[in-house]
RNA sequence: UGGGGCGUAGCCAAGCGGUAAGGCAACGGGUUUUGAUCCCGUGAUUCGCAGGUUCGAUCCCUGCCGCCCCAGCCA
């Protein structure tokens, strides 16, 4: 079957796959390349996951492939470090460039012989201009610019100019090389763009060779075509820029002709992904780092233990459009739940330990129960699970004074330990404080595994742990990391969640989890989905809570 | 007052002249040894607004309104 008889109710829709199987039709192609063309200077955020997920989707949809590209032009922000990051970050999420990782840098000779190309046809000239005075030339959005002075020297000046440019004859940024389209021109793009500056930075591939480097513009389009990139997917902001894009290959002998398609990016609500406000969390310490389990970042969610799947999940929900929209975080919570729900094993935990001694049961004996591991999938089997005298059960899950509809322990009340027996809270003891500090309580023998043979019911089923097998470790409860939804453009910190982590210590787990790897995903039943941080060691475990489950009960509270 | 885009339920979004898909959220109800999961049900007489063309318009035309992007030697 070819791609483009896959059939379409499986396949997602949007303008530009419908575009991709108009050009397959018309045989405009034979394969389709797409590329994700990230620039090194920063950490890549799940609005780059929809990029990411969108370019190297579309190729394995269309049977063909996606080059990652590093849009490295400009040394002056770019670092080594940002390549090997985002290297990885693009393979957790699950995709495979293979041969295909590419550089913009790798053209750069290429790239200014084409310079010289335009120069020597007219199309392009040195300018002497400065920054400011190009600045005034450039006219404004309402009024047309004027020419540069220099606009009109001869091309073989120009040509003598921008080699000793690429010769390193001149200061830093005091000339550039200029396309000459139009200074009249209603698109600002199109009035006499700059495609070469000169600029001593080290660059992260080619060291100290280069003194000139080419602009965005200059370099995108046609590393495109170098590439055989067939259809060129970015973001909405670029849509000014298409002219110049296919300005340049119209103009230059050009191996072949991409097109660029523009799509709206992700914004997503309780969080901000721009690359300036995420650098300053980071910075002003309001959060531990790029892969804190707070941040949007993909190391962030990564450490948090949301699945690659379930981002990859969340961005098929997604639709590719060109209208601005910013997506409410409960659309990405449920794509995390959903997968967690099938793949994560089943633990019982107990947060915040209140102890129970079961009064009728002996003393020193310890039994094993039977637990089910997942009851999404049988194939996950079961594991045994430590009972004795002495057992923690969730604070939470205690009421002395319960409100109707409360279904946990209170006094004289029976309730089910999961996959144990029915207890009945005979005892409450407190501190001189008041404090609720212990329960005695008395169990059914005939209950075990967590039925009564009298066919009585119980209506809640509650958590708890084995007070001497127990491990004690951290839980780090993360939740949004803004209150606000939409947070405000300048100032970060009224809008951030102070709640967004609570670090819980002395918590109490089954021991299973002593062996628990980091980022391996577990739910904890009743409370949500924890993974190991990578903090975590054999007698201090650390766990992460990637998300709560939904809380009937909780939402019940709040609403009074 | 320039140019480029966008405007369908709280959010995202399909629709391409024939009488408004789907997902998330919300709200009811059922099942349940996780108040989880799962299942069932409930939403737009209406598609930014106003005209026009048409037997018929969310889809075509005109005008208006609102929002976003563009004046880096950033990408």
């Amino acid at each position: 079957m070819s791609a483009t008889d896959t059939p379409s109710a499986e396949v997602p829709r949007d303008f530009i796959r419908d575009a991709i199987r108009s050009d397959l039709d018309a045989g405009r192609h034979t394969e389709i390349v797409t590329r994700f063309p990230p620039e090194p200077n920063g950490h890549l955020h799940i609005g780059h996951a929809k990029a990411i997920c969108l370019n190297f989707g579309v190729a394995q949809e269309f049977g063909g492939h996606c080059n990652l590209r590093f849009d490295d032009t400009n040394p002056a922000k770019e670092e080594i470090e940002f390549i090997d990051a985002i290297k990885q970050d693009v393979r957790w999420l699950g995709f495979d460039w293979g041969e295909h990782l590419y550089f913009a840098s790798d053209n750069f000779e290429q790239l200014y012989q084409w310079a010289e190309a335009l120069v020597q046809t007219g199309k392009a000239y040195v300018d002497d201009l400065s920054a400011d005075q190009m600045r005034e030339y450039r006219g404004t959005l309402t009024e047309p610019g004027r020419n540069s002075p220099f606009r009109d020297r001869t091309s073989e000046e120009s040509l003598d100019l921008l080699r000793q440019m690429r010769a390193g004859a001149f200061p830093d940024g005091t000339r550039v090389l200029r396309a000459k389209i139009d200074m009249a021109a209603d698109n600002v793009n199109l009035r006499d763009p700059v495609l070469y500056r000169i600029l001593r930075a080290p660059h992260p591939r080619t060291g100290e060779h280069w003194c000139i480097y080419p602009t965005y513009d200059f370099a995108h389009g046609q590393t495109d075509a170098i590439e055989g990139v067939t259809h060129s997917l970015c973001s909405l902001e670029f849509e000014d820029h298409r002219p110049l894009y296919d300005w340049f290959l119209d103009n230059l002998p050009v191996p072949s002709r991409p097109r660029q398609y523009e799509f709206s990016r992700l914004n997503l609500t309780h969080t901000v992904l721009s690359k300036r406000k995420l650098m300053r969390l980071v910075q002003d310490g309001y959060v531990d780092g790029w892969d804190d389990p707070r941040m949007p970042t993909l190391s962030g969610f990564r450490r948090r233990g949301v699945p690659a799947a379930a981002i990859r999940d969340f961005i098929g929900q997604l639709a590719i459009s060109k209208s601005y929209s910013t997506v409410e975080l409960a659309m990405l919570e449920h794509s995390i739940r959903e997968t967690l729900n099938a793949t994560a094993p089943r633990r019982l935990a107990v947060l915040k330990p209140l102890k129970v001694t079961i009064t009728n049961y002996p003393a020193g004996e310890t039994e094993q129960l039977e637990a089910t591991n997942n009851p999404q999938d049988q194939s996950a089997g079961t594991r045994p699970l430590p009972f004795s005298r002495e057992i923690y059960v969730e604070h939470d899950d205690f009421m002395a004074d319960p409100p109707r509809k409360f279904f946990r322990l209170s006094p004289g009340r029976e309730v089910r330990l999961r996959f144990a027996y029915f207890i009945t809270c005979q005892e409450v003891i407190e501190d001189d404080a008041g404090n609720v500090i212990e329960l005695r309580c008395t169990y059914d023998p005939a209950t075990r595994g967590g039925n009564a043979p009298d066919g009585r019911k119980v209506k809640g089923t509650i958590h708890w742990v084995s007070a001497a097998h127990a491990v004690p470790a951290e839980i780090r409860l993360y939740d949004r990391l803004f209150h606000a939804a939409h947070p405000a453009g300048d100032d970060l910190q009224n809008d951030l969640n102070p709640d967004a982590l609570v670090t819980l210590k002395g918590c109490q787990l089954e021991p299973h989890l002593a062996t628990a790897e980091a980022g391996q995903a577990v739910q904890f039943e009743r409370q949500g989905y924890f993974c190991a941080d990578p903090d975590s060691r054999p007698n201090a475990l650390v766990f992460n809570r990637t998300i709560g489950l939904r809380d009937a009960w909780a939402k019940m509270q709040a609403k009074g």
